[in-house]
DNA sequence: GCCGTTTTCGGCCCGACTGTTTTCAGTCG
C-alpha cells in the first residue's frame, strides 16, 4: 500500500467521523495524520516494518495499531465499523472540488447513491437534470457549482494535478505586472508554496498590499486571462480560473498589516498550526491582520509591516521562507533569536554560485541521448553573464553501440582540443574558465560507459544513471557505488532518477551512498532541472546532515536554460544547506583544488 | 486521537467567502 493510499484512507475516515458528528478533533487527528502519511520521506510500510509508525507526527498509538492491523490482515475492524451505515458512493465525491463530507453525504442520500463507482455519473445526470436544485438546502447556484466542479474532475485538474515550479513563477509573474498596473497596488508577492520555492505548485497565491482594496479586486477579475471567477470578496480575496485552467488566488492587505499577512499565508500547512499553537502558548492569537494579545482586555490587534518584526516580537528569529515546513525551524528560530547553538542555518545564495558544471554544448559528442543547441563560446558568454568563473562542459558520453573504442577515444579527444583552445586563444575573451568534463552513463553493471584511455582526457566525470532503472535496492546501490569508486568520478549527477510526476526515482541505500560520498570526496549533484530537482529537498537536509558536500547545476542544453539554477539553488535552500555545503561556490582555484582531489 | 520547556489531563489555528439562510454551516487554504 502507497503512502497516498493510506494518506486517502486516513482521510476518508476523518470524513466519516465529520459525518457521523464525532468530536471534531478526533476527525482534526485524523486529517494530520494523513497529511504526515503524505509528506513522509520514507514508505510508511518501511516504518512499519522497522517499528518505527510512531515516529510519524500525528500518529500516536491508536492510529500506530490500527495501521498495523492494516498491514497484517489488509483491512482494519474499527474503520470498517466507522464506515458502517455511509453510502461508499460518498467517499467518491470528496474528490470533487467544492464538496465536504456533510455535502457528499447528503447528496448520496438525496439521490439515493450508494456505490463508489458510478457516484460521479450518477451525480453528473441528477445535476445536469435539475435534480439538485430541488433538495431542501441546495439551490440553483449549488446546482451550478457542484457541475463546473464535475467538469474540473473530469478535466483532471484536481488537486493532484500540480505544475512545475518555473511554470508557476512565469503564471504568477504575468499576474504579478498586471497587478502593478493598478495605481491603488503598492506592491505584489507570491505567497504559499511558491514562495516556499516547493518542487511543484498547485494553485498560485498572490499577495498585494493596498489602501483601495475594491479597486484593485476590480481591476484583478478584469484580466484578460481569467476564464472564470470563482470568488469575488468585498476587502480581502478574489478567486480566479485562469485560460490556462490554473487557479490564482489574490489576498489583499493593507500596507501596515501587509507583513502578517505575508507571515500568515506563506508557511506550510502544519507551519502555520504549529506556530499558532507555540503563539497560543504565549498567549498570543496570529491572523492575517497581526497579533492579538489574548491577555489584554481589549484583544486588540497589533499590525505589522515587516514580517521580520511579526517573528521578533513572538521572541523567534525570521525564517526563511523556504524552511517553513515544521521541521524544526521554528525551534531553530527560537534558538537563534536566543543566541543560542543550533540556529537557524545561513541559506546558500544564487550570488553565492561560482559556475555551473553540467552543461551540455553542442559539440558533436555523437551521443545516442541529446545534444545541446549552443556553442560552447555562446555558452561561456552567457556564463559570465551570470557572473560565473568557470563552467564545466558535461556533454553525455558518445554512443557506446554505434561507436569503437578508439573512435569514442577519437571524438573525446577533439573535445579535449576544443576546450583547450577556448582556454588559451583568444576566443575566449570573455575569462570564464572553460573544464572539461563529461556526463557518463553508469551501465547496469556499475561500470562506466567510456574506456579509461577516454577517461584520461577528461577533468572530472558525471556519473548518472540513464537505463535500466528496475533494479533491486541492494542491486542498484552496488552498481552505483561501483560507479562513483572511479577515481575520476567527482560527481552523481541527479542521483534519484525521478521526473517529477512521471517517474519515481529508483531506489538506494541512500546511508550507504552518504557515507561512501563523505570519505571519497563525491559531491551530490542537485540538478535543477525544472522536472528533475535532484537530489530532492528532503534528501539534501539528509547530505547536509551527514556532511556529504552537493554541487547545484542546471543540466542545461541551451543557453537559455542556464538561469534555471536558482531552482537548484531553491531546492538546496528547503534542504538547509549552506555555504559550505555546496562545492560550487569556491572560486576558481579552490574549486579546481577540490577536483583533483580524489577521495581519501 | 494526539501530545507535553508551565500539562500524562485538558487542551487542540484562524479567518474569508458562499449559499441559502434570517444567524449559520460548510468548505477552503
Amino acid at each position: 500500500m502507497t503512502n497516498r493510499e493510506i494518506a486517502e484512507l486516513l482521510r476518508s475516515i476523518a470524513a466519516a467521523y465529520i459525518v457521523r458528528g464525532e468530536d471534531r478533533f478526533r476527525v482534526m487527528a485524523y486529517q494530520r495524520a494523513a497529511e504526515s502519511v503524505d509528506h513522509a520521506t520514507s514508505e510508511v510500510k518501511d516504518l512499519w516494518d522497522d517499528g518505527k509508525l510512531k515516529e510519524l507526527a500525528g500518529v500516536g498509538s491508536a492510529i500506530a495499531s490500527h495501521l498495523d492491523e492494516l498491514f497484517k490482515t489488509g483491512r482494519v475492524k474499527h474503520f470498517d465499523e466507522v464506515k458502517s451505515g455511509l453510502p461508499p458512493a460518498m467517499f467518491a465525491l470528496l474528490d470533487i472540488p467544492g464538496i465536504g463530507p456533510k455535502t457528499a453525504f447528503r447528496l448520496c442520500q438525496e439521490l439515493q447513491l450508494k456505490e463508489e463507482k458510478t457516484a460521479i455519473s450518477q451525480l453528473e445526470k441528477a445535476a445536469s437534470g435539475g435534480l439538485i436544485r430541488k433538495i431542501e438546502g441546495f439551490g440553483s447556484e449549488s446546482e451550478k457549482r457542484i457541475l463546473s466542479g464535475l467538469k474540473a474532475l473530469k478535466r483532471g485538474q484536481t488537486k493532484e494535478k500540480r505544475m512545475l515550479l518555473p511554470y508557476a513563477f512565469a503564471l504568477a509573474k504575468e499576474v504579478i505586472e498586471y497587478l502593478a498596473e493598478c495605481p491603488a497596488v503598492i506592491r505584489a508577492d507570491p505567497l504559499g508554496s511558491l514562495r516556499r520555492m516547493v518542487a511543484t505548485i498547485g494553485d498560485i497565491d498572490i499577495a498585494a498590499s493596498t489602501k483601495n482594496p475594491k479597486d484593485v479586486i476590480r481591476h484583478f477579475i478584469n484580466y484578460s486571462k481569467i476564464r472564470r471567477v470563482l470568488s469575488r470578496g468585498e476587502e480581502a480575496l478574489a478567486r480566479v480560473i485562469l485560460q490556462s485552467g490554473r487557479q490564482v488566488d489574490l489576498r489583499l492587505q493593507q500596507p501596515e498589516a501587509y507583513g502578517a499577512m505575508l507571515q500568515y499565508f506563506t508557511g506550510g500547512k502544519s507551519h502555520n498550526i504549529a506556530l499558532r499553537e507555540y503563539a497560543l502558548q504565549k498567549g498570543f492569537s496570529l491572523s492575517e491582520h497581526g497579533i492579538k494579545n489574548l491577555r489584554d482586555t481589549d484583544k486588540k490587534v497589533k499590525k505589522y509591516a515587516a514580517e521580520e518584526d511579526f517573528y521578533r516580537d513572538l521572541g523567534l528569529k525570521w525564517i526563511p521562507p523556504e524552511l517553513r515546513e515544521n521541521i524544526g525551524e521554528i525551534e531553530a528560530a527560537l534558538r537563534s533569536a536566543q543566541g543560542k547553538p543550533g540556529g537557524l542555518p545561513e541559506l546558500v545564495n544564487s550570488g553565492d554560485i561560482k559556475g555551473d558544471l553540467h552543461v551540455h554544448s553542442n559539440f558533436p559528442i555523437e551521443t545516442s541521448h541529446d545534444e545541446g543547441e549552443n556553442s560552447p563560446e555562446e555558452i561561456l558568454a552567457k556564463a559570465k553573464d551570470l557572473g560565473y568563473e568557470y563552467l564545466g562542459f558535461a556533454e553525455h558520453n558518445p554512443s557506446v553501440s554505434q561507436h569503437s573504442k578508439y573512435k569514442i577515444i577519437d571524438i573525446l579527444k577533439r573535445k579535449q582540443e576544443v576546450i583547450e583552445h577556448l582556454k588559451y586563444s583568444r576566443v575566449n575573451k570573455i575569462f570564464v574558465n572553460p573544464i572539461n568534463g563529461l556526463e557518463i552513463d553508469i551501465k547496469a553493471d556499475g561500470t562506466l560507459a567510456v574506456p579509461e584511455e577516454g577517461l584520461v582526457l577528461l577533468d572530472y566525470v558525471i556519473a548518472s544513471i540513464h537505463s535500466s532503472f528496475n533494479l533491486s535496492r541492494e542491486e542498484m546501490t552496488a552498481r552505483v557505488l561501483r560507479a562513483l569508486d572511479h577515481p575520476k568520478v567527482r560527481i552523481f549527477g541527479h542521483p534519484t532518477g525521478r521526473k517529477i510526476s512521471t517517474r519515481e526515482g529508483y531506489e538506494l541505500d541512500w546511508e550507504k551512498i552518504f557515507a561512501f560520498c563523505k570519505r571519497r570526496n563525491i559531491w551530490l549533484e542537485i540538478n535543477a532541472w525544472p522536472d528533475r530537482l535532484d537530489l530532492p529537498d528532503t534528501l539534501v537536509r539528509e547530505a547536509v546532515k551527514y556532511g556529504v558536500k552537493m554541487i547545484i547545476c542546471t543540466d542545461a542544453h541551451a543557453v537559455s536554460h542556464l538561469p534555471l539554477i536558482t531552482y537548484g539553488v531553491a531546492v538546496a535552500r528547503r534542504g538547509w544547506a549552506e555555504k559550505e555545503d555546496i562545492i560550487n561556490v569556491l572560486g576558481y582555484n579552490k574549486f579546481m583544488e577540490m577536483i583533483r582531489k580524489g577521495g581519501e
